[in-house]
DNA sequence: CTCAGTGCAAAGGATTTGCATGCCG
DNA sequence: CGGCATGCAAATCCTTTGCACTGAG
């Protein structure tokens, strides 16, 4: 890694824009991509909102966008580690910057709306996460790369 | 419930097929829904498997069934509580039995081929879990009723 | 009889892909 | 120049829905 001090970074927990978009830039250059301004225009659209979007809310926030391309990048860019896609049961994919990228959060969704918001869990419970991820892990034959947890109820909208 | 003694059985952990069978029944009609043959094979084929299941995996395990009163009454089994819908990224919606139908368990997802197996946390876990879900439904405006937790990772098989 | 349930076929809709063009390196 | 990237339009494919028929109560 002679490019910089990336990992000093995560410690502090907050990413600064400009570290933000040479980070993605650089987990694309390892698979050989570009980022391109339409690349970049997805990740300024993630970094500014303050919770998972669909396609149709990425849209909107940047209408220079075109659909097909959109979905394209989003892939390359989950691809790359860049994205993370979350998938609850309205029909629509929602698209947030990938762990590392942003800080470790889990989710809230409102079953009747779809509505995602972040929240983040206490340090006792993260412990008490990871020691279940690396059992789990030992006791069924998976490599464990991740976990997600989703807290499922009712948005203040719609109770 | 003058029907018998359910409660007890789930602090076995274990339900009978035949409460199985009368469980779902009862949430049916508690919606004045009938408990048919097909709902019942759908029900069956649930319990007989041993992780979730798709659409077409439920077909090929009962090819009786037919494709769009498979996925009406899995969604009026969802809307009854007696089955569960996970999505995973691999296009497919995945059906279990419910919770209260099943021993309280989570998931951990292949994100190579889309396999799901169950694993249980442990009680230290689940307590913590319970811990964080009150929490957080106390400063969120959320009405919390459930929670996911799943491991992401690659099964053996996709190694 | 009545009305929930069924199954075929057609529609729906988010996402993906083919292909010709544009542009960075 | 060469190949990745773009965007339009068309295709894909899981899932839902319209509709006429069947069967349980």
């Amino acid at each position: 890694m002679a490019t910089g001090d990336i990992g000093e970074i995560s410690e502090i927990g907050e990413i600064q824009t400009s570290d933000l978009h040479d980070d993605a830039a650089a987990r694309l250059a390892a698979r050989d991509l570009r980022y391109t301004s339409a690349r970049r225009a997805l990740v300024d659209v993630l970094a500014a909102a303050d919770r998972p979007l669909t396609l149709p809310q990425i849209l909107a926030a940047d209408p220079t966008l075109s659909q097909s391309s959109a979905y394209r990048n989003l892939g390359e860019l989950t691809l790359a580690g860049v994205v993370s896609r979350i998938l609850v049961d309205d029909g629509f994919a929602y698209f947030e910057l990938a762990e590392g990228l942003r800080h470790h959060h889990h989710h809230i969704v409102c079953t009747t709306c779809g509505r995602i918001d972040d929240f983040t869990a206490s340090p006792a419970l993260e412990r008490e996460l990871h020691r279940t991820l690396t059992q789990v892990a030992d006791g069924t034959g998976f490599d464990v790369a991740d976990h997600r947890l989703d807290l499922l109820g009712t948005c203040s909208d719609c109770r």
